[in-house]
DNA sequence: AGCACGCCGACT
DNA sequence: GTCGGCGTGCTC
């Protein structure tokens, strides 16, 4: 010790200038609230600390908001008077940010225009920056007999509706929407005090608390009963630690004679936190399996590449990707670091998950929106512990706050559902796993039968040779891809075929059943293929709120007849009479699955069929009930959408058909032929994976379009050569950069006025640079959930060396209309 | 996003 | 003349 004295220095009075007397310690915190772009200052509270990267709950006007802390500042911002610095409310969780993790959300934000703050709440767990809500609490005591009279019909709505309630309590917001007026009739209630306002907050922490039991005498006393000795024997047995719930039923007891067994000193019974995870049946064990030569060689390749590379596993259909993944994830474990494999729908390969858990038990981590917020919150904490394992999530888990990550999976790479359209920021996980992998270090590693044209075309050019490309070409076993049959419908029906299956496709499902094998149809969903339409006068029954036809949804002979609207989901019945003219023919069109099961038990009313789309599979693990019957051979034929394409991997799958291909191909867009290719393989993939060879029956009425003869001939390099060719002359990516601005409003003048500012604009903002705009235009359905879009694509040249500053245009549009930058658009209508 | 303040039309 | 509609502006 230097200085003796060093512990009374604090207590000295200062006697140097000191800028900053009272030594205080500013927050810059990031709050919740869309319109604040900068960082608001607060001020710690004694009995608090928190620091840079905590997140927080703090005053905001007249409401708790949450935030998060971007750093400690000694001086306040200029201009900004001390005594409007509040303090921080409440510290809601620390170090919930691994390494990189900022730079990662940087890179979205200014990538895709959208505010920091945004992206930050879409990549954590929901629920986790909470704000504060306004309840309404009725005060029965003061109000006086004989109220009816007094007040305003709207005030007494508002009563009604709070005395319906046990507690008299409820959110203003929900009493705003359920009563018209509802805002004045709660100003004169408040006003004569018979209810009161209060701010309801934010819960501290959203770890659950559950009661645990635990033994902490291990010496049984005589004087304890036979039954307490019992039970505090089994519990011992029990490892000494359990769930309250789950002991009191085990032992067959209640808890006040565990309560008495606490006063006595021989349990402890306290809040604990527990870490929610839904546990899917146990899976056997499962091995490694041996490798052929290039599954060798893709797994060497990988191992060698040491940091960050982007990996291409172009491999057919059935030719053992999973098992890549697999092996070059198990050594990553073994050096204490993680893996992130990404999917396109979890819910939809339960094969896939149901695998990786054999091979690695409960090191994998399963992470995806269709979890309670609760079981995100837990498996967000559990990832910052450090520990080794594996998560398997779908787009969201891109942001999964793993530490140690030694590899990043995107399984079918090419799929559609990992670009965000919903809400900002409208990312592309590939995207973002491409930044991510190069802040980790690690290697990325995208896997498909068909690649993305954008990942396929990066490969082939190889920038900064940080690509490589591996390919598996032959299925497992050295199996044959199926053959593929293309039928001519214009031939069917020039043969006076009026069925919507062709000959072919009649005869191999006869055979089905007789062979004791099984099938899979594909049904292509057109846009809105079961529209329902009068056969007197034509009128199309449409959506009240958007402009498109509803869909016609019948389950079962006895079902209630519905019309469902795809986009807002408005129900309503099937009318009895045309709306327009009263005729009774209202008939509905179209070939969805329900039109293809009804002909399918018609035509063959022995076939054993499930239908697998998104009527049937609406309910959490219908998925995998669905799947697991047809794989105990409990039907012959398995009827789907899209969903059936990804994989699914049954060994009887002999036969695959595909109803009519011309839904896929036709969708008016530039992405339609890659999207065809790409699903007409895949479910052609899912034929002859078996023993028994497959084959595969597509109807189309185009079978001489290049996309459908590549199909045919399973050439993705040929399918390549001509979409690339046709994307290059055309303009369109990978060739140039698209940005899509999406308008929508309530008014649709204001709407299409915006979008010709902004339009304008844009020409100015872009002014010399190489650049196409197209538009405005009206959105392809003009209106849907009752607010109008107009459209504007800017085409930019593939390198862009600097940031376009697009976000001001967001000061152009009125409040009324808003404005959506989709960066990367796939889907353009 | 809330919520407050502040300006114009139909009532006592 | 007020009450009450909802159109701008601010929140450390």
């Amino acid at each position: 010790m230097s200085n003796p004295s060093c512990g009374v220095l604090l207590c000295e009075p200062q006697t140097t200038y000191d800028p900053n007397p009272a030594n205080d310690r500013w927050l810059e915190v990031l709050v919740d609230c869309p319109g604040i772009e900068e960082t608001l200052t607060y001020r710690t509270p004694p009995d608090l600390q928190a620091e840079a990267g905590d997140i927080v709950t703090v005053p905001l006007g007249g409401q708790m908001v949450g935030g998060i802390v971007v750093r400690e500042v000694t001086q306040l911002p200029p201009g900004l008077d001390s005594q409007k610095v509040r303090e921080i409310e409440d510290v809601v969780a620390v170090g919930f940010f691994p390494a990189h993790y900022w730079e990662l959300l940087q890179n979205v934000a200014d990538y895709y225009y959208t505010p920091f703050i945004t992206v930050v709440k879409g990549a954590l767990p929901p629920g986790l920056l909470q704000r504060s809500q306004r309840r309404i609490r009725l005060q029965s005591d003061a109000i006086p007999p004989g109220f009816e009279v007094f007040c305003s019909p709207a005030a007494l709505a508002v009563l009604t509706l709070l005395q319906s309630q046990k507690q008299g309590d409820y959110t203003a917001k929900y009493i705003q929407k359920q009563i018209p007026q509802g805002r004045k009739g709660l100003r004169d209630l408040l006003k004569r005090g018979w209810v009161e306002s209060y701010l309801d907050y934010p819960p501290p922490t959203k770890a659950l608390q559950k009661q645990a039991i635990t033994l902490v005498s291990h010496h049984f006393s005589p004087s304890l009963s036979k039954r307490q000795e019992e039970i505090l024997r089994l519990l011992k047995k029990q490892g000494g630690e359990m769930w309250l719930t789950d002991f009191v039923q085990l032992a067959k007891t209640t808890s006040k004679t565990l309560k008495r067994l606490e006063a006595e000193g021989y349990v402890v019974i306290e809040e604990r936190e527990m870490l929610r995870f839904s546990q899917d049946p146990e899976q056997g064990r499962d091995e490694a399996k041996i490798l052929s030569r290039e599954q060798q060689q893709a797994l060497n390749t990988l191992a060698d590449c040491g940091g960050f590379a982007e990996v291409l596993l172009h491999g057919v259909t059935g030719s053992g990707k999973t098992e890549v993944y697999l092996q070059a994830i198990a050594p990553l474990l073994e050096q204490g670091k993680s893996a992130l494999v990404l999917v396109p729908e979890i819910g939809l390969t339960p094969q896939l998950t149901d695998r990786f858990r054999a091979r690695f038990g409960d090191r994998i981590r399963v992470y995806h929106s269709a979890l309670s917020d609760g079981e995100r919150y837990d498996t967000w904490r559990q990832m910052l512990t450090g520990e080794p394992q594996v998560v398997i999530g779908t787009r969201s888990a891109i942001f999964a706050p793993l530490p140690h990550l030694g590899l990043i999976i995107l399984d079918e790479e090419h799929d559609s559902s990992f670009k965000q359209t919903q809400p900002a920021p409208t990312y592309h996980a590939r995207t973002v796993a491409q930044w991510r992998a190069k802040l980790e270090n690690c290697p990325l590693l995208l896997g498909s039968a068909t690649p993305a044209l954008e990942t396929w075309v990066r490969v082939q050019e190889n920038p900064q040779n940080s690509t490589l490309y591996l390919s598996l070409p032959e299925r497992i076993y050295s199996r044959p891809l199926p053959p593929i049959e293309i039928v001519d419908l214009r031939k069917e029906l020039k043969q006076g075929n009026r069925s919507i299956f062709s000959q072919s496709l009649q005869t191999a499902l006869e055979n089905l059943q007789q062979n004791n094998q099984q099938g899979i149809l594909f049904i292509p969903r057109r846009g809105h293929s079961t529209f329902v339409s009068c056969r007197s006068c034509g009128y199309v029954i449409e959506c009240p709120h958007c402009d498109v036809s509803l869909s016609y949804h019948h389950t079962h002979a006895l079902a209630t007849e519905l019309l469902r609207c795809h986009y807002c989901n408005h129900t309503q019945l099937q009318p009895p009479q045309c709306p327009e003219c009263g005729s009774p023919y209202l008939k509905f069109f179209g070939t969805g699955t329900q039109k293809v099961s009804q002909e399918l038990s018609r035509l063959f009313p022995e076939l054993r069929v499930i239908r697998f789309d998104s009527d049937t599979t609406r309910t959490k693990g219908s998925h995998r009930a669905l799947l697991t019957q047809f794989a105990q051979g409990e039907a012959d034929l398995l009827v789907g959408t899209q969903m059936l394409t990804k994989g699914l991997d049954i060994a009887q799958v002999t036969l695959v058909g595909v109803v009519a291909a011309d839904g896929l191909l036709f969708l008016g867009d530039y992405y339609a032929a890659e999207r065809t290719f790409q699903t007409l393989t895949q479910v052609a993939g899912r034929a002859g994976r078996g023993a028994d060879p497959g084959r595969v029956i597509i109807q189309t009425y185009s079978p001489d379009h290049p996309v459908i003869q590549a199909v045919r001939e399973h050439n993705y390099s040929r399918f390549a050569q001509d979409a690339l060719g046709e994307r290059r002359s055309a303009h369109y990516p990978p060739y140039c950069r698209l940005i899509l601005l999406r308008l929508s409003g309530l008014d649709e003048g204001d709407v299409q006025s915006t979008a010709q500012w902004v339009a304008q604009a844009c020409r100015t903002l872009l002014g010399e640079r190489d650049y196409e705009l197209l538009g405005p235009a009206p959105g392809a359905i003009m209106r849907i959930n009752r607010r109008y879009r107009w459209q504007i694509l800017l085409k930019l040249p593939r390198e862009q060396s600097e940031s376009l500053n697009l976000e001001q245009l967001r000061d152009l549009c009125p409040r009324s209309v808003s404005l959506m930058i989709d960066v990367d658009p796939l889907m353009m209508n």
